[in-house]
DNA sequence: CTACCTGCAAACGGTTTGCATTGCC
DNA sequence: GGCAATGCAAACCGTTTGCAGGTAG
C-alpha cells in the first residue's frame, strides 16, 4: 500500500493522516501478519513513541481500521479489510502464522443458538487453530 | 465436589492438598463457569492471598488441572476435563457464559492443512461465539 | 523431619494519563 | 488559526520474584 492510499484510508475512517498514522497503516499493510504491540511500537521507534502506538491502536480498533487477535497470550494487529472473515493457523513453536478461510462458523452457531436456552444471537465468533510449521516439524 | 474429592483430584495431579489448593478447586467446581483472576482472587480471598492465586493457576495450568480460555480480553480458568473439547457462547454486553459442544474445528483443521503450504499439524484449536444474551437483548 | 508451599513486601514491566507543544486541515 | 494529535514524564496496576516462616506428608 503506497502512501496515499494509506492516507486516504485514513481519512476516510475520519483521522487526520498525520506522519505517524501513515507509517502505522502503511507498516501493517507491508507485513500483512498480525503485530504486537512490542512489534509495531519497534517498526515505528523513528517515527514515533511507544505511547501514540497505543493511542492508535485503540483508535483504530474502535473505528473498525484494525482487527484484533490473540497470538501467544498477546494481542496482535492487522488491517481489518471489508468482508474478510480469515482466521489464523498459528505455530506453537514460532508463532508464524497463516491465514485460512472457510471456519464454518455460521453452521456451528446456528446449531449453538438452536440449543441455547440463554442466548438470542450470535453476532461474532474466533477461531483459531494451533499446530506445527514445516521448519519446527521435528 | 466436596471437599475429599478435591483433594484427591490435587493428590492425583501430583500437588500437596493444602487448604488453600482445595479451596481454589472447590471453588471452580462450584462455579463451573470459567473465573477471572480477580474473581478467583476474591472468591478466595478469606483463604489465601492473591500471590498465591498466581502461583496455583501458573502450576495447574501446566499440570493439565485446569484450561484458559480468554473472556473479554482477559484470562479465565474453569476445571479440565478428560475429553472435553467445549467452547463458549459470551455475552458481549453481561459476559454471561454458556458452553456449547461441536465446533466442527476437525473437518476444519483437515481443509486447513490440505491447503497450507507451510504447516504440516493441527495439535488444537479455540473457538468461541459471541452474542446477546435473552437479557441483554433490546 | 524435610521439602514444598504460602504470605508479605518489594520489584517489575506494560499500559494509561496529564499536560504542554506541534502540525494537520 | 484552531483543534486534534503527539511527546515526554509520571502515575498506575496487574503480575512476578525473593525470602522467611509454616505445614502437609
Amino acid at each position: 500500500m503506497d502512501t496515499n492510499t494509506a492516507k486516504a484510508r485514513l481519512r476516510d475512517a475520519g483521522f487526520r493522516a498525520t506522519q505517524q498514522r501513515t507509517a502505522f497503516v502503511s507498516r501493517l499493510a507491508a507485513v500483512h501478519e498480525p503485530q504486537s504491540i512490542q512489534e509495531l511500537a519497534d517498526a515505528l521507534s523513528g517515527t514515533c513513541d511507544p505511547v501514540t502506538v497505543y493511542r492508535m491502536i485503540t483508535a483504530f480498533e474502535k473505528a473498525g481500521l484494525v482487527r484484533e487477535s490473540t497470538i501467544g497470550g498477546r494481542p496482535h494487529y492487522e488491517l481489518a479489510e471489508a468482508g474478510d472473515d480469515h482466521h489464523h493457523l498459528v505455530c506453537t513453536n514460532c508463532r508464524a502464522v497463516e491465514d485460512f478461510v472457510g471456519c464454518g462458523a455460521d453452521a456451528v452457531a446456528r446449531a449453538a443458538l438452536k440449543r441455547s436456552r440463554r442466548f438470542t444471537s450470535v453476532t461474532s465468533h474466533s477461531f483459531d487453530l494451533y499446530g506445527l510449521c514445516r521448519s519446527c516439524t521435528a
